[in-house]
DNA sequence: AAATACTTGACTATTTTACTAGGTAATAGG
DNA sequence: CCTATTACCTAGTAAAATAGTCAAGTATTT
């Protein structure tokens, strides 16, 4: 288990993505101003978050991502494991035969604790930190103080044509 | 939270401590041949879990390093948290006014999660990994085979003095 | 005095992180 | 059909963090 940057973008990201979900896409170019990250790295943390099935693109205007499945079916062990691909633990590389032939016991204890972590990160889903209450009218204040937003800015568009 | 090799060698290094707490201090030489890091770079991380008050130094021969406290009070999240020194998790550059004077929902929500993760490691110690059944002996096996630990060479060492 | 072990600081190599720049493909709206 | 908007892809590269080295110490114990 490895958790560096790349994978706490990549968790705020998608809690953004669960956050506005109802609304429609969200734009990488929304979140790169959100989160202060260059366009084309979210393109490649979101790139590798799709393969991963977890996301799913929609292009052309009001395009953006989505949620590919429902919020309450991430967990972030899945988010994390996507962007931060393997470690190999053991120097032994992998072949648990470090140091002459013996695997090296203290190796085996880490991987027991990677393991409990991620059990725990598995029990931890999108939807646990969406519907908290309050969390979905400070969104919505949030969006419309800063103006920046999906949420606000799908919805004016959509009236502006007529949708809503 | 962050969780990269150097925390992982920490958290293996003292697991290794502790595993061999009993039979007296271990060298940074042997930590350092069994999981093939370089020894200054040990010494590097060792420096800051002495500081940190989780490891204490034993001078001239015969000497190496050993907990600070009991196994079962010391956990991983300690640990992690004396290599590890703080992330700024939000760009605001901590004061949480990014993005124009409102704290960006997602970084607390991150926080949150982090805390949750600091709290989870915070559970788990040393001793549960090392009292587990099947540990004392296979380690004890491990260090015979190899032939390069402390509890072998101390108790060796020990039997030439006639101490045992 | 010698051996052993820890300390410190400066230094280098490697890897990861992050960004830049160039595109192509799909889609919605006019 | 045309244009703007977005996803998506590839390659290169700059910056930063990580990982590790080297060398010259200091402190203890035998």
């Amino acid at each position: 288990m490895k958790l560096s940057t790349k994978g706490r973008y990549s968790v705020t990201a998608m809690l953004d993505l669960a956050i506005h979900d109802k609304a429609g896409p969200v734009t990488l170019g929304d979140i790169s101003q959100c989160q202060g990250i260059s366009l084309s790295y979210l393109e490649q943390l979101f790139s590798s978050l799709r393969k991963a099935g977890l996301v799913k693109g929609v292009r052309g205007p009001g395009g953006g991502y989505r949620l590919a499945q429902p919020a309450s079916e991430i967990s972030i062990a899945q988010i994390v494991r996507a962007v931060d691909e393997k470690v190999d633990v053991t120097n032994c590389n992998g072949e648990g035969d470090c140091q002459g032939g013996e695997r090296c016991l203290t190796h085996e204890l880490w991987t027991d604790l990677s393991d409990r972590l991620y059990e725990f990160l598995d029990g931890i889903t999108l939807a646990q930190f969406v519907d908290r209450p309050g969390i979905p009218e400070l969104s919505m204040e949030r969006d419309k103080s800063i103006g920046r937003f999906m949420l606000a800015r799908k919805q004016a568009e959509a009236i502006n044509r007529g949708r809503v």
